[in-house]
DNA sequence: CGGTTTTGACCAGCGC
DNA sequence: GCGCTGGTCAAAACCG
C-alpha cells in the first residue's frame, strides 16, 4: 500500500531567518516522522474515518506522525529540491486532471494552526468541514510556477492536533534552506 | 503599492 | 435531478 515519508529537516536549518520570537521555538525534529501506511493508524483513524464524506483521502493517505510540541513548528521537507518524497504513488487519485500528485499528511500537537515550513504559502480558502467545529485553511504555495497546496485544520478529536496535509511537490528549493 | 488575507460565490463530485 | 459537501476563485479589504 501506498506510504509516505519525508525527508529528516536539515539540522542546521533553524537558523531564525526572521525575528519572529515565536516561530523560533522549534522544539522537534522531523527526523521520525515518517508516513506509515494504512495499518499503521495507531492514533485513531482520523484520516479516512472523520467522513464518510465524498472525496477524503482516505484511500490515498497515510497515516500520521504525532509529533509534540509546546510552540511554533519549523521544519523543512527538505533541502536539496523541496520535496515532500513520497515512495508509492498514489494509485486511488481520485483526483480529477490526473495530475500525479503525493500527499503528506502530518499531526502535531500544536497550539498554532499554521507552522512554518520554510515555504511561503498563500492562503486561498476557508471552509468548515462536517463534524468539526474548526474550520479547515486552504494553502497555495506563493512560488510562481509552484502548485503545492496545503491544508491545515484541527483535529476534531483532539483539537490539541493540528492535520496539515501536504498536496504536490514543490519544484523549487525552500527558499529558507540553505 | 504590492503581496496577502478574507469571504462569499461558484463549481464539481457523490449519494440519494 | 437535487442537495450536500469539499475545494477553488476572485474581488475587496487589509497590511507592511
Amino acid at each position: 500500500m501506498d506510504y509516505y515519508y519525508v525527508n529528516p529537516i536539515s539540522p542546521n536549518y533553524y537558523g531564525a531567518h526572521d525575528d519572529d520570537s515565536a516561530m523560533n521555538s522549534m522544539s522537534f525534529m522531523i527526523s521520525d516522522f515518517l508516513m506509515a501506511d494504512d495499518d499503521d493508524h495507531s492514533n485513531q483513524d482520523q484520516c479516512g474515518s472523520q467522513s464518510q464524506s465524498t472525496t477524503d483521502e482516505s484511500s490515498e493517505m497515510a497515516a500520521f506522525s504525532d509529533v509534540t510540541t509546546t510552540q511554533a513548528h519549523r521544519f523543512n521537507n527538505n533541502n536539496n529540491n523541496g520535496e515532500a518524497s513520497r515512495k508509492c504513488k498514489n494509485n486511488g487519485s481520485k483526483r480529477s486532471k490526473g495530475e500525479v500528485n503525493s500527499r503528506v499528511a502530518f499531526r502535531t500537537k500544536s497550539e498554532i494552526d499554521v507552522m512554518d515550513d520554510g515555504y511561503k504559502w498563500r492562503k486561498y480558502g476557508k471552509k468548515s468541514v462536517k463534524n468539526t467545529p474548526y474550520l479547515r485553511n486552504y494553502y497555495k504555495c506563493s512560488s510562481e510556477g509552484c502548485s503545492v497546496k496545503k491544508r491545515v485544520e484541527r483535529d476534531r478529536d483532539d483539537s490539541s492536533y493540528v492535520i496539515t496535509t501536504y498536496e504536490g511537490i514543490h519544484n523549487h528549493a525552500s527558499p529558507f534552506a540553505y
